[in-house]
DNA sequence: GAGATTGTGGCATACACTGCCAGTTGTCAA
DNA sequence: TTGACAACTGGCAGTGTATGCCACAATCTC
């Protein structure tokens, strides 16, 4: 009742025309808020450059912003990852650690990443929306970080932390997608940004 | 040209009248708001329960969650009072003892904050301009933490501090609303954020 | 009170988004 | 190959937010 495609090796047509036109919205969509602004650009601009039906745009996505914000759990088992780090890490370093071979590979995998958060930081109605889906993974770090501080999971501390470190990536990715675009970069960005926070604000 | 209100005094009948209609609209809207929810309530509804028209009351608020986060600049000349603080405390110390003196107050002067916080909270759809609403000063804190710490005014590190201290704020406010109310606690609280961030988190 | 200014309501419109129904196309089994 | 079934698609009607425009009424100034 469930899977029609062949269980394993080709997709099959129906499967493979989907991801077809998945990908001409996506690309209707970049193009045009990049070239006119994405509160200038209708659904019906999109769809008519994606050669699809408006009532088709919204059965790929649930709004204009998921266009760009979407594909949600880019990074996969988080948590996990997390979790697997050694207990002596403190919540900034083991977070840094897993970023550390995670940041790379989405930036790598996925060639639309920069081109969506470029649009999210050029479109102000949309930074509050982008920041929070960056904070995705923000109830994964409370509890990993709970532990690790030795408090509860509902410690007010687990969440300014986590709220802090979610943050501070967003800050660091933002600027990075804004000024350069090498991953060496990227990289030093976050070790300087965890440094800062791990050892403290306020110490010289 | 302008300023037909009699210099000072009496604010005169129209006057008088706006703010009585601002009144209306706020209280209907909160009071259907915390009945039936944010998503579930129309202006239609806030409008005729305010005893205006629904084009009224987009004369009186940009849009349906201005109502909500509305209320631009609570606490006056925060980046003034910021950079007023001694230069040998470090950002997150004089951010606290700004708020100190400043959050009470409006706490204790705007009796409808507590409730727009409540329905912020509790509606999925505007936490995230909730959060962008408590960055407003996000600007300010950059420029002074930038001067504190020795830094250029774009340095990554003054952004970083700015984040997790704007948002830090916003976990601890939104966390005293959901629980407490009163303002020793929230005062406890926002010493322990504090504390944290200001002498590292991965510190034991 | 006369005239200028400003607040208000009603109307038309644009856009985002949803439910429904009919028509087409891909899929699987006989 | 064919026919039944499921999934994809487009069009239409409708809701809700938000904006521009115009006429009317209330307030203010003189």
């Amino acid at each position: 009742m469930k899977s029609m495609t062949q269980g394993c090796g080709v997709p099959g047509l129906r499967e493979r025309k989907k991801a077809q036109t998945r990908e001409a919205i996506v690309a209707a969509a970049l193009e045009l808020f990049e070239r006119k602004g994405y509160d200038a650009t209708t659904i019906e601009e999109i769809a008519e450059a994606a050669d699809v039906s408006p009532r088709t745009f919204f059965r790929y996505f649930d709004s204009k912003v998921d266009v760009v914000i979407g594909e949600k759990d880019e990074s996969g088992d988080f948590g996990d990852q997390l979790s697997d780090r050694p207990p002596e890490e403190g919540p900034v370093e083991a977070t840094r650690q897993v970023l550390r071979s995670t940041l790379g590979a989405i930036v790598a995998a996925d060639p639309t990443f920069v081109r969506q958060m470029r649009v999210m930081i050029g479109t102000p109605s949309l930074q509050a929306m982008a920041r929070e889906h960056f904070n995705e993974h923000n109830e994964e770090m409370v509890v990993d970080f709970a532990a690790r501080m030795g408090v509860a999971k509902d410690d007010l501390r687990a969440h300014i932390v986590a709220s802090a470190v979610g943050n501070a990536i967003w800050t660091v990715v933002s600027r990075w997608v804004a000024e350069d675009g090498s991953t060496d970069t990227l990289l030093t960005m976050l070790d300087d940004a965890c440094h800062l926070l791990s050892t403290g604000i306020d110490q010289p």
